[in-house]
RNA sequence: GGGUCGCUAGCUCAGCGGUAGAGCACUCGGCUUUUAACCGAUUGGUCCUGAGUUCGAAUCUCAGGCGACCCA
């Protein structure tokens, strides 16, 4: 409503009339809301405390009676009263006869204000700072949502995030998680000797994951480009490079739909260790998850939508086909054809998409359709088909697999790890296999990537890989239900409002 | 991609073929212990958009937009 906005306006005038304007360079607070209310426990109902404060925050309710007043202030810190009584606030400043008229009648739920004064715990109990001056310091144009039913609409939370965490302590909090979460992460990694380095997002050959790119275009050299579907491949490249331990948390881009578990554009960190192999890789998730759990919720044993997750070490191992037998009773070891497990797996009503031309790709299929939903507690998964995972290292005892693991908690994917293919030879043949099925018009597959294989021949160590997706342990760490949540601008499609979009468009 | 539900005042919602409503917020008046303050008065609408059915549509139908949830 503009009429809301025109009345604010004018009373930002009458405030610049009065020598103070709608907006302050600066103030000084001497304490946060948060230590008042901490150091101040002792102070008795209806006592007072002659302690010169000043606290800076957003008026957030305003409860004015003829000639007193209370309003709540929040800093980031949390709420405080503000006591406002006319005979105090006129004492201290007697040159001012409106001075409590102007407070209550110029500020405005939502305005940002910087008051001095006392302590006081009113009769009911509530620690205030008795108001001796105030000042404005930003003046709010709009209403904040309703204080009762809070920001209801969804869409308005991702839309207008800074409503959101104005008034949901419990975004805030789930923002502060996730920056503890991925600060622990990056110490932890670093105390272990791992160096972060940066690695292109903008890439000619999109590779590393199974995935469809973003594309773009870089215009000085007139050079189609794609947005990184995963850090792998340049971080491979430094462990050839001398590197032994390297990673990179940061955003990665996949060009595909939204859903409460999936963002076009995400964060997950990679890691790779030198001389290290699948196991190593599984000990090393284990710890650094339980480290960040520890740090972020105080403990291993968390609450995820009702259900106990533990998530201290060590966790579940199984095998892929030991998971699909337990869960559908077919052993996918002895089937010697694709018809042969496509046929047992139609018997039982499972799908069978021609995509999943080979039985490991249907081993994978029947996995996902079966058994990941059941992963409730931490489950590494083991042993992969080499057709599904193009940068694994064949397995050592297996034929026909790869020495991968997935982790996999409350039925999600969480992290995925190889014994990384450091064999050029095979790598080249596995990625000229996934071109073939990109030509055959799967347009997750991935592309040969020259100079990647290029650095394989000049010799890569035998290493271990990781990567786990932030968004995902980050909402398992706050107990949040959607992806987004977790993201504080998670994409949405732009609203129409009034600009129409052009017709003949899309044939869809 | 498919299905279900939703969209009405700034916010939260009711109204479901016959004059568009409530609470809160806003504005004005009153009030020195409130904390969803209270009491009184006023103000506020593209009922998501478009087309159709009808004497008459927020309400019924169709198409579209945006969102939520479920499924793939």
């Amino acid at each position: 409503m503009s009429e809301l906005r025109e009345t604010r306006l004018e009373k930002g005038k009458a405030l610049a009339a009065l020598g103070q304007g709608p907006y302050a360079l600066r103030f000084q607070p001497s304490h946060s809301t948060a230590v008042l209310q901490r150091d101040h426990t002792d102070l008795a109902n209806g006592e007072e405390r002659e302690l010169a404060v000043a606290v800076a925050g957003r008026v957030m309710t305003r409860r004015v009676m003829g000639k007193l007043a209370f309003f709540t202030l929040a800093d980031e810190s949390g709420p405080i009263q503000l006591y406002i009584e006319k005979a105090t606030l006129q004492a201290a400043q007697p040159d001012n006869p409106e001075v409590f008229a102007q407070l209550t009648s110029l500020v405005d739920a939502g305005d940002l204000i910087g008051v001095q004064g006392s302590l006081k715990r009113t009769d009911r109990g509530e620690l205030s700072v008795k108001v001796k001056g105030w000042s404005m310091l930003s003046k709010s144009l709009q209403p904040l949502p309703d204080k009762w039913h809070g920001l209801a609409d969804v869409e308005t939370r991702y839309r207008q995030r800074y409503l959101d965490l104005i008034v949901s302590p419990q975004t805030r909090e789930t923002f502060r998680r996730r920056a503890l979460a991925v600060s622990t992460m990056r110490r932890w990694l670093d105390g272990k000797g791992f160096l972060e380095i940066e690695t292109p997002v903008l890439q000619s050959v999109p590779g590393g994951a199974d995935a469809r790119p973003f594309e773009t275009h870089h215009n000085a050299l007139d050079l189609p480009l794609t947005l990184r579907i995963a850090t792998e491949l340049h971080l491979k490249r430094l462990v050839v490079g001398g590197f032994e331990r390297v990673y990179e948390l940061g955003r990665i881009f996949r060009n595909e739909g939204v859903s409460t578990r999936h963002n076009p554009e995400f964060t997950s960190v990679e890691i790779y260790q030198a001389y290290a192999d699948y196991t190593d890789m599984m000990e090393l998730t284990e710890r650094l998850i339980a480290e960040v759990c520890q740090q972020v919720c105080g403990g291993t044993r968390i609450s995820y939508q009702g259900t106990e997750i533990e998530l201290t070490p060590p966790w579940r191992r199984a095998t892929m086909h030991s998971l699909v037998q337990e869960a559908t009773g077919l052993d996918f070891t002895t089937f010697t054809s694709r018809e042969q497990a496509a046929g047992a797996m139609e018997a039982l009503g499972l799908e069978t998409p021609a995509l999943a031309d080979s039985v490991g790709r249907l081993l994978v299929e029947a996995f996902e359709q079966r058994v990941e939903a059941s992963l409730i507690q931490p489950t590494f998964v083991l042993d992969y088909p080499v057709e599904n995972s193009p940068l694994a290292r064949a397995h050592r005892s297996k034929p026909g697999l790869v020495e991968r693991f997935e982790l996999f908690i409350v039925g999600r994917e969480t992290a995925n790890a190889f014994s990384e293919l450091i064999d050029p030879v095979d790598q080249r043949q596995r990625l000229q296999a996934q071109q073939q099925r990109r030509a055959a018009g799967d347009l997750e597959a991935q592309g040969v990537d020259e100079d990647f294989l290029q650095a394989l021949e000049v010799g890569m160590p035998p290493t271990g890989g990781l990567g786990i997706g932030i968004d995902r342990l980050v909402m398992l760490l706050t107990d949040s239900a959607s992806i987004r949540d977790v993201i504080a601008f998670p994409l949405l499609r732009p609203e129409a409002k009034t600009s129409q979009r052009p017709e003949a468009e899309s044939p869809s």
